[in-house]
DNA sequence: TTTTTGTCAATATAATTACTCGACAAGATA
DNA sequence: TATCTTGTCGAGTAATTATATTGACAAAAA
């Protein structure tokens, strides 16, 4: 029906402010002086940045925070920008989610939910997924395996997340009207971040969601999707085996009604093959756009 | 009155509406028709809720809810809507706790959480604690380990719950200038409720709390004692083996300084031998008057 | 010193949010 | 059935917040 034309999601002046780190005021005078960025404009003037906007943004500030001058990068390219930035060396938390990791190795509780619930609210959940929960688990992860943060401070992070998003995994009006969508993870895989995530995108596109967390054995699995009489099951693969992971889809597959989409996402599904009745949900657009089709059905 | 330095937060329309879930335009008409709510108004006249108007929108929501009809309890104050509230009159179930193993069983997870949050917010932390979360815990783990509960309404319970705990577990400023205590399990005691709650009961006791979670590594455990400067580590221990929990306990109490209280809590801690250093914290209420000890020798 | 760079103030405009009044329809009640 | 209650919506206007531009200034770097 409607135009499904998605059109590229943009950010206030304030907004993509928050989101890099950097004042209204540098970045008009960032463009003003260098054009190092040329975002859109409405009809009436005010500017528009799109996604590539606020990454050139992120890039030139971390050069700048390496030691760059910005007259000097403010023209590069994208890739350019990326080698420039490399040389890093930034104690001085500026961005949102620097100032939250070290909050996270005073463990600082109270400051770190303050930041993250600040965020949420402000950003609303989809741009807060995008631009804060999901960098910051990333970034928690890696500093963790890399033993630069304590296992402390990664339960604290991961603990708060878990209940932030979780708190916000609440049915809205809208979404308890829309096409009943069952996410989990399967046995043996116990990575909640992603599917929660994916969850609270869903909620907000208008699916109504059954959030049943991680390690859902198979035949459970089927017997939700039967009793919430849902129209898709969502998993997330991360650190499963392919074989595990290649077992539980064709059991799912072979015992769920045609009529139920199956749904893959995460980071594990790159080794997964391809197959009818199978859709891999590669990011949270994609997984919008799957709703969007199953609300239309709906009604 | 005269006075009014006093900047109390308050909150504009839109904000109202999302925190209490009522529509704007219903927030207007409750106002208009019955004079439900008065929020203070802007020299140009828009509304401002404070913390109490937000209180009674979702007390007045919830007896809605419950089946009264607006104009009928639009006029009672809180002591009266709480009451309202709670004596709900639907027909089927008994108790709260019930009706929500009956959500549960259909997997009604929009009903679930609704449920429990208004238990929440009508009975205060420590109430519903005592009187819902506990008691729903344990008879969930019962009727799972009956084969009476799917593990998908397991799954669902636990994540709710965990999550409405865990976002009651923001410090309020009375607990952040209070004693420290860190909140943990140790290694292989992968039962979260209790020690959540018992977080939560502190906090609202006046301690400043970090909650780290399940299954903590004794140096880690150390380690964040000494990095928060905390004036005392609560365990809970549910399965783990008395073994086990001998040999985390003496080892805590060997390295943790003399001064730091070393408290021990859940259904597991009768196998365990009382010993100078160590000591018990048979419910909540014993929680409470440590925590009282320690706000005394704070002040 | 001269240039670069971040910040700020003043003033005007744009965009968003909110206000009131009036109306209407679906459901509850008499 | 007739009436009342209750949630929602629209139109037109006002208040509030966010943003734009210009010009300037001081600290830091060259």
């Amino acid at each position: 029906m409607t135009e499904a034309v998605t059109t590229e999601p943009t950010y206030p002046l304030g907004i993509t402010a928050r989101l890099t780190g950097l004042s209204p005021e540098l970045l008009r005078a960032w463009e003003r002086r260098y054009a190092a960025v040329e975002p859109l404009r409405t009809p009436g003037g005010t500017r528009r940045y799109r996604a590539r906007d606020l990454e050139r943004l992120r890039l030139l500030k971390a050069a700048v925070v390496a030691g760059k001058r910005i007259g000097q990068i403010a023209h590069l390219d994208l890739e350019q920008l990326r080698h420039a930035a490399v040389v890093s060396d930034s104690p001085a938390p500026s961005s949102p989610i620097e100032a939250m990791l070290d909050s996270l190795v005073r463990l600082d509780a109270a400051e770190f939910q303050r930041a993250l619930s600040l965020q949420l609210s402000t950003l609303g959940p989809r741009r807060f997924v995008d631009h804060i929960a999901a960098p910051l688990a990333r970034e928690v992860g890696e500093r963790w395996a890399r033993g630069e943060l304590s296992i402390a401070a990664e339960h604290l992070s991961t603990g708060a997340l878990r209940s932030l998003l979780g708190s916000a995994l609440q049915p809205s009006s809208k979404s308890l009207g829309g096409p009943q969508v069952v996410f989990a993870t399967p046995p043996k895989e116990g990575h909640e971040m992603g599917i929660m995530m994916a969850a609270l995108a869903a909620i907000e596109a208008g699916s109504n969601v059954t959030y049943l967390g991680p390690n859902m054995p198979v035949e459970e699995l089927i017997q939700a999707v039967e009793t919430v009489d849902a129209a898709a099951l969502a998993l997330s693969i991360v650190t499963l085996s392919p074989d595990d992971a290649e077992h539980v889809i064709s059991q799912l597959r072979e015992e769920l009604p045609d009529k139920v989409a199956l749904w893959l996402g995460g980071s594990g599904v790159g080794e997964i093959e391809s197959r009818p009745g199978i859709e891999m949900i590669t990011d949270l657009d994609t997984l919008e756009q799957r709703i969007a089709l199953l609300v239309e059905q709906c009604s």
